[in-house]
DNA sequence: TTATTATGTGAACATGTGTTCATGTATAAC
DNA sequence: GTTATACATGAACACATGTTCACATAATAA
């Protein structure tokens, strides 16, 4: 169903969405284009923080940049990653009768 | 968008699918049940490496488990998760116009 | 009961990684 | 040129976690 080389791109990007703050970060892309500094005052993280993880999600086309003069503006790369997103939450949002 | 305490299920979610050998045993669920030993030769790892990982998919209701004599039965928990995959298949899949 | 198979579990080790801090680079204004 | 702002990056630390090993539990068979 997936090749050997697939499972590991795979799980390096299921990997990167893992992290709580870097989860914010994408999650706060998905509205449209945002500047480092605004993630970071939106989510009260440090800049540096948010810039790292960005270069990450970058490197992983979760996220594309787009400078605008000082400012960097990141976005959503495309829609599946909001596709994984949705649903991700609809897994949450299922009603769990309790078995163990 | 998303609440606070979503956003940590969700990244535990995605932790989860974030490591080659729990993703391949999911991977594995994913064709129908199939036992822990069975899992453990297919994808050549320890019966026990298996067992560690299945607690915490099932923990997080990746997949369920069904007991049929010895053997323990597991398969996926619901379509969310083949949904999930699929999506991020094919944003792998995509073609990179490779900028940087 | 004992023996055997299948699975689960706790501890310990090794490795990976998120975060912070300091510093570096780019762009704009002066 | 200098200064200020926005972002990027490298090192180092602290912590999380995947894996192995030894052992425990569940279920079947004799």
């Amino acid at each position: 169903m997936a090749g050997e080389a697939d499972v590991a791109e795979l799980a390096d990007m299921f990997r990167l969405l893992g992290d709580t703050s870097r989860l914010r970060i994408v999650l706060s892309c998905l509205d449209g284009p945002i500047a480092v500094s605004d993630i970071a005052q939106r989510l009260d993280l440090t800049p540096s923080l948010v810039s790292h993880h960005l270069r990450l999600l970058r490197a992983a086309r979760v996220v594309k940049a787009d400078r605008q003069g000082k400012q960097v503006f990141y976005a959503a790369a495309d829609q599946h990653i909001s596709g994984v997103l949705a649903d991700m939450l609809e897994h949450i949002a299922e009603p769990h009768p309790d078995a163990d």
